[in-house]
DNA sequence: TTCCGGTGAAATGTAGTACAAATAACCCTA
DNA sequence: TAGGGTTATTTGTACTACATTTCACCGGAA
């Protein structure tokens, strides 16, 4: 459900391949890399795109390559982890209780917070795009133009801090968000179910009250963790 | 006084120029670079070695490349605010107060939660490194290694959180420190002002107490932003 | 005039070769 | 056994050539 992306560029490809392989535990940290040739032909790419594709992959902290030794995978602590890449990989090819569990703390940490800055600091053109998303998740009549809305909602909310790093956190919320949306897929009760608990946000920031749109925000975050975790207890999947 | 990192690869200097360039605002979002052979010519680097450096800086979210369009900076939405690099870049060129002041933010949103966090998770070789991290703190001689063994507590709390996306937000607090130790630098008072409130985090993740934690946590950021105000209030720059 | 389609040119994308530089591993000597 | 120099291996850089994409221009038809 996460965006495929549709990398055209043969880099983008090997990125993709490589990142997911690494990312997937199919090389594991600190294990060395075949030589970039071997590499290279082994992926039917030349040398010239396949190190423009571990330039990307080292800037997202995954390897690390010196002469002689040869590239390996670095440790996991060094992983850029909010990188929007690495989070969708993990999402995708781990989706694990334990890392959703992770996904819905941080939401827990950073959405009430930036509700309540929301609420400090928005303009009234960032209140509108809010009003928007929000009529939007009202108007939807199924699941994919929800969860468009939906997305839309939280960022315009981050969007209104006014501080791009907390707004860089997007991408986390995205990626949560993503696979709530998935987990809850199979639940097949009313999709619209949080729609008043993003109602009680949308006017606390309207209204400039920020201890209201925070206790607000986290009734909704702590409610959709609520909802997985009755999820992933009926399937009592892995 | 941010890593300097001594980047010794040529395409890691292009990386460290062109990136200081943007983020500087030498070049605007959604203007064009100068086409490869040329602004290769231009840094007396090979067109290899520019082109390996400008996939760095895409994955940063800096820059985008197409065909026969040329290579263009990005809006600032789209930068990737939370990679080590970019908040390096950014906090040594434009330190505003501003700029600081979102720090500080972050801090407070962070911090406390993981200070929560790690008082519920913390295992026993954690506390002993962020035992370790505090006693290095009381015994330090200079500013410099007060500054060290600040950082490693800081960090520490974060690796006890064992949430990694938490962990990975270190970057953030690191420059958040940095910029702050440098701010206070100047003022002349006594560096190890902070002590007694980094012990009440000590003790109440040792006695997995979250909420006293929490609370101790944001005294201790609470403070250091009040440091800094008293601070640009003094100097009144800019 | 305006719209549509084809065509060319300009930029990035990919391939391949050759050589430079760093350094781990080996060997040779004392 | 220890020390130091040499070699071999791997990544780093340069250069060339060509492929691919796509904007922009031009020409013809409605």
């Amino acid at each position: 459900m996460v965006k495929l992306a549709a990398v055209r560029s043969l880099h983008g490809q090997v990125v993709q391949e490589l990142g997911r392989l690494i990312v997937g535990g199919g090389i594991a940290p600190g294990a060395n890399l075949p030589r970039e040739e071997l590499l290279a032909e082994r992926m039917h790419v030349s040398r010239t795109a396949l190190r423009e594709a571990m330039k990307v992959l080292s800037a997202k902290g995954l390897i690390e390559s010196r002469q002689k030794t040869g590239t390996r995978v670095r440790e996991v602590t060094y992983w850029n982890q909010l990188d929007a890449d690495v989070l969708a990989w993990r999402c995708d090819l781990m989706p694990t209780d334990d890392f959703v569990e992770k996904l819905v703390e941080m939401r827990e940490i950073i959405e009430p917070a930036a509700a309540a800055s929301a609420a400090r600091n928005r303009s009234d053109a960032e209140l509108a795009t809010l009003d928007a998303a929000y009529t939007a998740m009202a108007d939807a009549v199924d699941r994919d133009a929800w969860a468009i809305a939906d997305l839309a909602f939280h960022e315009a909310i981050l969007q209104a801090t006014h501080n791009e790093l907390l707004a860089s956190l997007f991408a986390v919320i995205e990626t949560a968000l993503g696979s709530y949306f998935q987990l809850s897929a199979q639940t097949a009760s009313n999709f619209k179910y949080s729609l008043p608990h993003h109602k009680k946000v949308l006017d606390a920031i309207r209204r400039r009250h920020p201890e209201v749109a925070r206790q607000a925000m986290l009734a909704t975050v702590t409610d959709s963790r609520r909802n997985i975790r009755r999820h992933t207890k009926t399937t009592g999947a892995s």
